[in-house]
DNA sequence: ATGTAC
């Protein structure tokens, strides 16, 4: 005889439908208990529910390892520099199998930075319809602006920059703030990747400030012109890192979502998404913040020093651009096709520094292919600090800045030498001048020498206090 | 890069 009892369904036999566990699992086991009462077939209940079996994630594979190969414009000049570029190939052929990236290319001031798979300083990736927060750099907008002062003094100027600028962690005090717009923090409290407390002080607390590390003010002649010029160099400090942490967050959902094997720090966001467009607003805003940084700056420096202003240009070298539907993501590399940004120079010039006893390169982009447009954004580290730190030997930091810099007028705000800044930190600088001749990447139009410079100098490493103990 | 995870 046939057994009529029915076994009461339970959540074992909604998943084993392909149901999955949820705030929604209740009262959908509920319905079918409830079907079951008045005596549903349990094939009909099934087939009643089956459109609320979730879809499964659409899962995103690697490329496989070689299949999107990048352009390197990178000649080594010697052992050390084939031991760098080893490293920044092995880095970029880990980046290159992201799934949404069709191409990538490396500066001559190419170095790594971060674990194996990280995007190298003087890297560009582009991807299709996806924005990689990683990939342009957690300082994003790092730029660089320049304003020609005509005939003032470089010395009244440099000393009036001394005064108004701002170096160092953190913001400005109160009293010395300068003002933000209040409708670009309207703007700001209006998008959902800004819309953040902190986000906001520091864009108020932080304008007219240059942060640390290699940003500096420099104050030189243009060969060209003969007048006296200024140059700033940072990026959109703290609210800039805030948006840089909140896109990752946002792209390490996706990335769970959907492509589990891509590494973490290429996560993406889509780029036509919700949030992928809400995310490229956030960084149109966060250049928009950071552009009225230098421009408060230059303002300022203008007005304690008498200087009047002749023209005005600026260019961000860790952004994303868009060309198409492809996000060029630029990490250390500066945008070399004509109007990359509606406010770019009208001329096509951008600006490329090289170190502080080097001059300032202004350079027009050849938007060379095999460059993926971009040309370099300084003159690149062959080193990490310890090992420059190592290869200065006995010298100190305050012996090699004497002898590395005869003639300028180099001070850190902070009042330490930063060792890690000095010219010998860095490349040979005529290499990487001669690299963007050589390969194409950009014709340079003018170099502004340096007659001196502001940095932030060196400050007590930052020591983290033990968990649970203040 | 950032007063470096609240």
């Amino acid at each position: 005889m046939e057994d009529l009892t029915i076994t009461r369904l339970t959540g074992r036999d909604l998943k084993n439908w392909g149901h999955l566990p949820g705030p929604q699992f209740p009262d959908l086991l509920g319905r079918a208990n409830r079907m079951q009462d008045d005596g549903v077939d349990v094939a009909d209940i099934r087939a009643k529910l089956a459109s609320e079996i979730p879809i499964p994630p659409e899962h995103i594979e690697l490329h496989e390892d070689g299949a999107v190969t990048f352009d390197e414009n990178l000649i080594p000049a010697d052992a050390d520099e084939e031991k760098n570029l080893l490293k920044v190939r092995e880095t970029m052929r880990a980046v290159m199998r992201t799934p949404t990236v069709i191409g990538g290319a490396i500066m001559p001031d190419a170095c790594p930075a971060g674990p194996i798979g990280t995007i190298p300083v003087g890297g560009v990736v582009a991807a299709q319809n996806a924005i990689h927060p990683g990939m342009h750099s957690a300082d994003i907008c790092c730029s660089l602006m320049l304003t020609d002062l005509g005939d003032a003094d470089s010395a009244t100027v440099l000393d009036a920059a001394s005064k108004v600028t701002h170096f160092g962690p953190g913001g400005r005090p109160q009293g010395q703030r300068f003002t933000v717009s209040l409708d670009l923090l309207d703007a700001f409290r209006a998008n959902p990747f800004l819309n953040n407390a902190k986000t906001i002080r520091a864009a108020q607390e932080q304008m007219g400030t240059q942060g640390d590390g290699n940003h500096f003010l420099f104050v030189g002649r243009s060969r060209q012109t003969g007048h006296t010029t200024l140059i700033t160099h940072h990026g959109s400090r703290g609210p800039g890192a805030k948006l840089y942490k909140a896109g990752m967050e946002v792209a390490e959902k996706y990335r769970r979502r959907h492509s589990p094997q891509t590494l973490k720090q290429n996560a993406w966001i889509p780029a036509d998404s919700d949030d992928g467009r809400a995310y490229w607003d956030a960084l149109q805003l966060i250049r928009k913040w950071t552009k009225t940084n230098h421009n408060s700056i230059h303002q300022a420096t203008m007005e304690a020093s008498g200087a009047s202003a002749g023209e005005r240009f600026w260019n961000e070298h860790n952004f994303v651009f868009r060309r198409g539907d492809i996000y060029l993501h630029g990490k250390g590399a500066t945008p070399g096709w004509f109007g990359f940004a509606a406010d770019a120079d009208p001329q096509g010039r951008t600006i490329i520094p090289l170190n502080m006893a080097e001059p300032v390169l202004i350079v027009r982009g050849k938007d060379a292919s095999h460059a993926l447009g971009f040309s370099p954004h300084g003159a690149g580290r062959n080193w990490s600090r310890t090992e420059h730190m190592r290869r200065l030997g006995a010298k100190t930091a305050n012996e090699a800045l004497i002898e590395e810099t005869v003639g300028l007028d180099v001070r850190f705000h902070a009042g330490k030498v930063d060792a890690s800044e000095l010219p010998s930190s860095y490349k040979p600088a005529a290499a990487v001048s001669a690299q963007i001749e050589s390969l194409d990447l950009a014709e340079i139009v003018d170099w502004i020498d340096p007659y001196g410079c502001i940095m932030a100098g060196e400050m007590p490493r930052f020591v983290r206090r033990p968990k649970g103990r203040r």
